[in-house]
RNA sequence: GGCGGAAUAGCUCAGUUGGCUAGAGCACACGGUUCAUACCCGUGGUGUCGAGAGUUCAAAUCUCCCUUCCGCUACCA
């Protein structure tokens, strides 16, 4: 097909957070797009596939600062660290875009300006109108009559500066496009989701710049404002393929936009589908056509931390299993719609019995009984016995069932279908006991014949691999001395050429391993990381290039904090907290905190996480709620002494007053642990 | 609390609009085979298809109710 004839399929990925080195459940992302992208191109697609690197925040100013370089020179490191483990994945990305490449920031600028011209982006103030009484804050749209929707008292305005975009005034438009096209939403049950949570009760306003930090693209008019990770974030996928917000916008924009696929971790599912479309919108450019929103690929087998040294990366698994497996595992093992899981047993159990047995051993003994019986050459005879019949058509049948779960993006299934072929080749193996016919010299033109088929079932298996492991569908046809089957030529059984000759020696594709061995290699690698990082902290303090190394997860792709628990895989990345204004003393002393002993607890019914607890603080006994369920159990809660905020205003929750709070720590994770007196107090004791 | 989803073999899951002895992969056991990377092929489950009730000639599949998990969301002062 000449080029111009071929149609255009623009996909993308969500662009990764440079706060650390990417894990395997991150990796898992581009090596899911990678495996659409390549399939698109076979069937005759020009694709033009985009991945790249999401760099400003505070986050990242932090790590600088901890790291002792520059914001840039700390997000040149991580990105470098990141395109590195695309290229080892083997990933065939059109381009690598970077949140701080000067185009991107241009027309970042260029956009805002645009939006505030038009009315869509407006000065406000962060976290909204502020109830003093209720020490709350408040947007346009919660407040009741103008006033505190709580206790109907005035609010005023308070805190952060910040501008806004105007979501409400394209939520129907949003609405009607949702609806008109069911697939623009997968899996359709986060449409669902979507509407219920966010569109149909009314769209809140989008914080869209910061002045609590520098790290990012400075709103050109009012420069102590830099741009919020979305707007910036988002964009990419526009300003990545040439858009200009001008009008100026390349070939390469008009031929691409709209985009066919945004493939996105679940968790960021509501900014590609409501906040996305709506700058979209805005911009008076036409939506995507479909946002998938991927599972997780989870580590299994206990929580994974740095402490315990357990988090698994793309470099350390391509070590042990190479690329190819790395690619099968993550891609089979997360279905469409399920999360996955990850341990080292349980990729080396996959090595073993889908690669090494049923696929390695497959190709190894065909090639082998071609060069034993006929000097490697394979040649058609047309002696066919009737069992030829189901295994071809297996094997064509297997085509089209790829490309129809191809259509549907389960990249699992596919998989499985295409090592549906070689399990049916080994079964023909044998019915046809090839080993037998070679006893009888009659028989040798059916024993032809044989391989022949089988050479031709792999030769098909094979080029059908090429998309989710590259290498090893070009290893296996280089053995059979073949070129890659096109998809186009796949409804014929045959056309492996007649009398060619495969290698002779045919190299093993997947070792067998042993299992035991390779967890103990994984222990020492383990141990060992441990030992360093322990030393490091003993030493205190860490350099720039050490940070990278010593194994931060990155949070999520594209600035997503809420990922870092769960879809990251239960990692531990440094807590970044979120800078606050400078208090005076006065401030401070205006809180007063006493240790209170718990003497009663109990669960709130009606409530996830909300335990009901007693608090005796000197002569008083005070009921205060907290959000603590998870991490504790009525039982362990009473007899703990603990720290409590005395002047915190009452509030109502789950129709219960709570009068105080408890302090707690909390960890990236989201774990909690009470504050308690390191020696033992008196219920009552001031603490100041 | 609101909305939605799920409960099927030891594990991970398929089961289309209700229809013949409920399936696949992995793991396990036994048998066969020897071309091959000790591989491959075959055989093997008494699984209360989460509990209970109902509709029907017929229910894993539909209805009701209960239990338990999960997702999103709110609350988590």
């Amino acid at each position: 097909m000449c080029d111009k004839c071929k149609k255009p399929y623009y996909i993308t990925t969500a662009i990764a957070y440079t706060s650390g080195k990417p894990h395997i459940g991150n990796t898992y992302e581009i090596v899911l797009a990678d495996s659409i992208a390549r399939y698109k191109r076979a069937q005759g697609y020009d694709v033009f596939f985009q991945t790249g690197t999401d760099e400003h925040g505070q986050k990242i100013e932090l790590k600088a600062q901890e790291a002792g370089v520059t914001p840039k020179e700390f997000v040149d490191g991580v990105a470098a660290q990141i395109k590195s483990i695309w290229d080892l994945m083997n990933t065939s990305y059109d381009k690598f875009i970077r949140t701080t490449d000067k185009d991107h920031e241009l027309q970042i600028q260029k956009v805002f300006k645009k939006m505030y011209d038009q009315g869509d982006i407006y000065k406000g103030y962060y976290e909204g109108l502020y109830c003093t009484p209720c020490e709350s804050f408040w947007t346009e749209s919660q407040l009741v009559d103008g006033k505190c929707p709580d206790c109907g008292r005035e609010v005023k305005p308070a805190r952060e500066e910040a501008y806004f975009f105007k979501m409400s005034k394209y939520a129907d438009r949003l609405i009607q496009y949702i609806n008109d096209h069911p697939e623009f939403i997968q899996p359709v049950s986060r449409k669902n989701e979507m509407m219920n949570n966010f569109l149909l009760p009314g769209l809140q306003d989008l914080c869209v710049s910061r002045t609590s930090f520098t790290w990012g693209i400075p709103v050109t008019f009012d420069p102590k404002h830099v741009t919020y990770v979305w707007l910036d974030a988002l964009t990419n996928y526009i300003t990545g393929i040439g858009y200009d917000c001008d009008g100026d916008s390349s070939e390469r924009f008009k031929k691409y936009w709209p985009a066919d696929l945004h493939l996105i971790g679940k968790d960021i599912i509501r900014f590609h589908t409501i906040y996305w479309p709506i700058f979209l919108m805005s911009l008076g450019l036409p939506l995507p056509k479909q946002v998938f929103g991927h599972p997780w690929l989870l580590m299994s087998g206990g929580k994974m931390s740095k402490s315990r040294g357990n988090i698994i990366y793309a470099d350390d698994l391509v070590r042990f299993f190479g690329v190819d497996a790395v690619r099968y595992y993550v891609l089979h093992e997360t279905p469409f719609d399920n999360d996955g899981n990850v341990t080292w047993e349980l990729i080396a159990e996959r090595y073993n019995s889908d690669l090494a047995n049923i696929l390695g051993n497959l190709v190894s003994r065909t090639i082998s009984m071609s060069n034993k019986y006929f000097g490697g050459v394979v040649k058609k005879t047309g002696a066919t016995e009737e069992m030829d019949a189901d295994l071809k058509a297996t094997v064509l049948e297997a085509v089209k069932k790829v490309d129809a779960k191809m259509e549907e993006l389960r990249v699992a299934d596919a998989i499985t279908e295409i090592f549906g072929i070689f399990r049916r080749s080994n079964k023909y193996i044998d019915e046809t006991t090839p080993w037998a016919l070679a006893k009888d010299e009659a028989k040798k033109e059916r024993l032809s014949e044989v391989l022949y088929n089988l050479t031709e079932a792999i030769t098909i298996g094979a080029s059908l691999l090429e998309p989710f492991m590259p290498e090893t569908s070009q290893k296996i046809l280089t053995q059979l001395n073949t070129e890659k089957r096109e998809l186009a030529q796949m409804d014929e059984f045959g056309l492996y050429p007649d009398g060619n000759q495969v290698t002779e020696k045919p190299e093993i594709l997947f070792a067998r391993l042993d299992v035991n061995e390779i967890m103990d290699k994984v222990n020492a690698m383990n141990a060992e990381r441990e030992a360093a990082q322990a030393d490091e902290s003993a030493a205190g303090g860490t350099a720039a290039g050490e940070a990278n190394n010593a194994g931060e997860a990155v949070g999520a792709v594209t600035g997503s904090a809420a990922a870092e628990g769960s879809a990251a895989g239960e990692s531990a990345p440094e807590t970044a907290i979120e800078a606050k204004p400078e208090i005076t003393y006065d401030d401070f002393a205006k809180l007063q905190f006493a240790v209170g002993e718990i003497i009663a607890c109990e669960e709130v019914k009606k409530s996830k996480k909300l335990l009901c607890s007693q608090v005796k603080i000197g002569g008083e006994i005070r009921q205060i709620l907290s959000g603590i369920k998870s991490d504790y159990t009525p039982e362990q809660m009473v007899g703990k002494k603990v720290m409590v905020l005395m002047n915190l205003a009452p509030r109502k929750m789950a129709g219960l007053e709570s009068q105080g709070m408890l302090l707690c720590a909390e960890d990236a994770e989201g774990n909690l642990a009470l504050m308690t007196p390191e020696k033992d107090m008196p219920s009552g004791a001031e603490i100041c």
